[in-house]
DNA sequence: TCCCAGGCATCTG
DNA sequence: CAGATGCATGGG
């Protein structure tokens, strides 16, 4: 069992930051949050949130949830005189970078272009089906139905092009390589683009200096910013501060 | 009915 | 290189 600080762990910003688009459920007591083949139970006690799991796996949601990284210190590590950062920093204080499943997460965000959240939430869902975890592309080669019926419009021979040739070459997607590398290895994967790769590259692989620019992004530095792009994304951790800037701004379309 | 949604691939100049 | 366009689908 993991105890965390609420303070810096708020369950509600995290669901609805953005960042996961699978793998959350909302229960009476707080959340079930499942990735790869494993499950918690996610819930408050006192300024306390516990996450609590069974069989006991606690390294590896301590890691999901990221608690190898002050937070507090990426608040105060933030670019001083920007006071639409600081008012994003203050409300979105309790939402982490979640260490999400590297597949979970690519498939998700190949899903979400031009696309809304509850619609991908509901694709991802129908992907999932009644297996007990998320497919992998061999399973998901085996049961190519459930994609022609998840509601993913175009979108599916993106996904179904990958697991092919995923399955011609009998491997799983890893990106071992440096940033750069990894940037252009997912590109180039035909429905990744700019957007989607830093999506996969801070959600997936914990780069937190990776900043994807949506059409969110793109309201905020036009209304909040004169149409230039901000200082805080080009900094070591501007993947947070384009997450409380997204959360920020969606909540108060 | 039109417009939009955490964009991308493709084509054109 | 930049800019324009089509794309599946469901909700507002």
């Amino acid at each position: 069992m993991l105890k965390i600080d609420s303070k810096y762990c708020n369950l509600e910003k995290i669901a609805d930051s953005g960042q996961v688009l699978y793998g959350w459920n909302k229960t009476e007591e707080g959340y079930t949050v499942t990735s790869r083949d494993k499950i918690c139970r996610a819930y408050y006690q006192g300024d306390s949130t516990i996450i609590d799991c069974q069989p006991l796996d606690d390294d590896y949601w301590a890691h999901y949830f990221d608690l190898e990284t002050d937070y507090e210190e990426i608040e105060k590590s933030a670019p001083v005189g920007d006071d639409f950062l600081k008012d994003a920093l203050d409300f979105g204080r309790g939402i982490r970078i979640l260490n999400q499943d590297l597949w979970e997460t690519v498939i998700s965000f190949i899903v979400s272009q031009n696309n809304n959240i509850p619609r991908i939430q509901n694709s991802l869902k129908k992907l999932k089906a009644e297996d007990k975890f998320f497919p992998d592309y061999i399973r998901l080669l085996e049961k190519r139905e459930r994609i022609a019926t998840a509601g993913l419009g175009y979108r599916d021979n993106y996904i179904i092009k990958l697991c092919e040739e995923l399955a011609e070459k009998s491997r799983t997607l890893n990106f071992s390589g440096d940033l750069e590398t990894a940037y252009k290895e997912l590109t180039a994967i035909t429905g990744i683009g700019p957007k989607v790769a830093n999506c996969i590259l801070l959600f997936g692989l914990h780069h937190m200096e990776c900043c994807p620019v949506d059409t969110w992004v793109k309201k905020i530095f036009a209304n909040h910013y004169e149409g230039k792009v901000p200082e805080w994304v080009k900094t070591p951790n501007a993947g947070y501060y384009q997450q409380v800037a997204f959360y920020y701004e969606r909540t108060f379309k």
